[in-house]
DNA sequence: TTTTATTGATTGATCAGTCAATCAAAAATA
DNA sequence: TATTTTTGATTGACTGATCAATCAATAAAA
């Protein structure tokens, strides 16, 4: 059994059933034990790997982010005009994989280790800072650079808020349902300064 | 010591307790002993008066909106029109107690936790549908049924957005600016209807 | 005396993390 | 080619710490 070159395949089997039990679980209470089963191997080889629950768990956030910047990075290069770009950046918030319940559960459950691992913090920060900067340099091309700032803000704070909601599963809201009314939000608010 | 009628006090005193803890540790992986201590007991009264650690913390979020009710109610008697009572609805959820890093941090954890008992999860789904409603209502008397719904719905993912956005104490956004956020928000999609 | 409040001490379970041992492939050597 | 050595992969068993929960004992009020 035992061949060579096995650490690359085995971090990425523990990071992706971190992020699967964390899913299902819904938090970050999960053990080691759990995520080793998950991914087939032992704990001890887990701890192999990783040194600590703690290292596991940031290397999850990471990737999990890094997956949805290649996401947006992609969207963005097909889109062309600026509108268009800020609908990308929209869509691939909302697209299936991200909102599905486990994903949201689990963003959620990396929001709340934020408050206490200044690492994991640190890499949400980037996210909601990336989607601010993508939102502003788009609206950039479309009005004034207060207004821009501004609506990013807005648009910014209700995707999140979608997701936060969607957490809960009461009246859950459908991914179409959640980009119209974030794209709503962005129509309106380039209308009214228009007219 | 042992005085008659301590009940009472002892329970609010530990739900205070559980929610400093809570708040300052954000998360809700907090300990029995940890609650006890910030309120002056020991870990076996906490026992003794919540059974369990599990109860207890449901307690604390049930105290927790009961209290934001009582808020959104009093300010809601205080506002005159439908307009005014949008705006009353808005300036409670980011009042000053509401909006602390500590409270936060606990309400997040609280979201978290929803994942896991359904118990909290069903306390947060009043909470959310009581928002909503209040929202929907006071629309109502100002655009028509379908509109006020969609824009209810957009109004809400915005505060809670702002919210979990505020967590990461990255770019705070103050109180006002919150506020004038989600009033821009509203005033400007009813503006849209009319014109 | 009975009831209520309270705690120290203890228990049992859970888990992260460690470690020594095993196994097989690869590399080195004969 | 055949044999030995080294190295990476892997795990079972163990340890130490933490913690929720229990309980018997104490003390004061009723």
């Amino acid at each position: 059994m035992p061949k060579v070159g096995m650490e690359p395949v085995r971090r990425k089997a523990l990071v992706d059933a971190a992020m699967r039990v964390i899913g299902d679980h819904g938090s970050l209470t999960v053990t080691m034990s759990e995520i080793a089963k998950e991914a087939g191997v032992s704990p001890a080889l887990a701890h192999h790997y990783f040194g600590s629950k703690e290292q596991l768990l940031i290397e999850t956030v990471r990737v999990h982010l890094q997956r949805l910047r290649d996401s947006v990075v992609t969207a963005l290069r097909a889109a062309k005009t600026p509108r268009e770009k800020l609908s990308a950046v929209i869509r691939v918030s909302f697209q299936a994989d991200q909102f599905a319940p486990e994903t949201i559960a689990a963003w959620l459950a990396f929001y709340a280790e934020a408050q206490r691992s200044e690492e994991t913090r640190r890499f949400l920060v980037i996210y909601a800072r990336r989607l601010h900067s993508n939102l502003v340099a788009n609206l950039k091309a479309l009005c004034p650079a207060g207004d821009a700032a501004r609506i990013a803000e807005g648009a910014a704070a209700m995707i999140d808020g979608l997701y936060i909601r969607q957490s809960l599963r009461s009246a859950p809201i459908s991914t179409e349902a959640s980009i119209a009314l974030t794209e709503d939000y962005l129509t309106t608010h380039l209308n009214a300064l228009e007219g």
